[in-house]
DNA sequence: ACCTGAACACCGTTCAAGT
DNA sequence: ACCTGAACACCGTTCAAGT
């Protein structure tokens, strides 16, 4: 390990000073104007630098992704926490902790969710699982407290996360009239919690 | 209108070439590729010619999803109407029509949800009104009928709406196992209706 | 192993000029 | 009114060459 006190990315550290750069461009400006060389240009390096550590701006991007799908997983799993024991405050803070999250973060949220499986996103979809199995054991905790029908918890858990999602993109677009916005997560919840409920 | 048998969009008829071209592309390629400069090529214009009917490359690809708007609309009144008069199969009729839609032109619904107010794009959300309309018609219909709860259509019907698009994100995104896909309307309406009839 | 510099092919956008 | 052609500034990507 050098000083590094002027060029501080020469070595090493040039993955994670593009993967800053870029989550605070995409963040600041969107997905279409974040562009390699400016980042290259930001960080201090030539803008043939990026390419030894992803290979195109795709690979950037998916990278960005990924570790969207990890920060949303530790923000679900502290509101879940946070919340206490209790399956239904569990469940609304946990709704809630995700739209804030895309909300606050909506370009990255777009990411996440819209890259059409091209060959080598495998990886993406295996990164968002830890959330959506974070979603499957708050189903079978309801499950567990008879709060929910008994079933497949993935069944009923992918609605859930749909809606979400959904809720998350109606609102991100302003397509949701703002008197409704207020109660959208409230109503959400209590309807799936109505409909899924035991008979 | 001249005989037009070499040139027939030197006349009038090249907004609509375009609008026509760029939905095969975005059907074809995804946003991401689509080229001004490359449907002028397919069309036989210069470069320079689409800037009289649309100022950039954005109000070309609005143009598009106000259009996919339109189309939806059609596509969920003809669902809607073919299912008969009854609450339930209606509502599951426009329901997997909306999903249809959606994987079938995948980036286009991307074009029509994701796109982030900016200035100008009002027109999109007014172009998105039908659609939505239609889906609160079907909920005070299933409110006169004694299946749904009574109160603000727009309240609830934005959460089914909402279900309708994070659902097909998930499809879309390879992000829904393939086990749960056949299911996953049926799943998402049952629990709607069960979510929101009366006590 | 990691980065540079020049080069290539492609953009979107602008604007004077043509018809 | 509608389109052309040249020009500008910017990309992503590639590759030989440097350290």
């Amino acid at each position: 390990m050098p000083e590094a006190t002027q060029r501080p990315y020469h070595h090493g550290q040039l993955r994670s000073a593009l993967l800053a750069a870029a989550e605070r461009s995409l963040r600041a400006h969107g997905e279409e104007q974040l562009s390699l060389r400016e980042l290259a240009r930001e960080i201090g390096v030539s803008h043939a630098a990026p390419r030894r550590h992803f290979p195109d701006r795709q690979a950037l991007l998916d990278a960005l992704a990924e570790a969207g799908f990890e920060r949303l997983y530790t923000r679900l799993r502290a509101a879940c926490t946070e919340a206490g024991d209790d399956f239904l405050p569990r469940l609304r803070a946990t709704v809630a902790a995700y739209i804030r999250f895309a909300t606050e973060d909506a370009a990255l949220l777009e990411l996440m969710f819209t890259s059409k499986h091209r060959p080598g996103a495998d990886r993406l979809v295996v990164a968002a699982d830890p959330a959506f199995d974070l979603m499957y054991d708050l189903i079978k905790q309801g499950q567990a407290a008879g709060e929910l029908v008994e079933g497949d918890p993935e069944r009923v858990g992918v609605v859930l996360f749909a809606t979400m999602q959904g809720i998350a993109t109606l609102v991100n677009g302003d397509m949701v009239k703002p008197e409704l916005l207020d109660g959208l997560v409230d109503t959400a919840v209590e309807q799936f919690v109505r409909g899924a409920r035991p008979a």
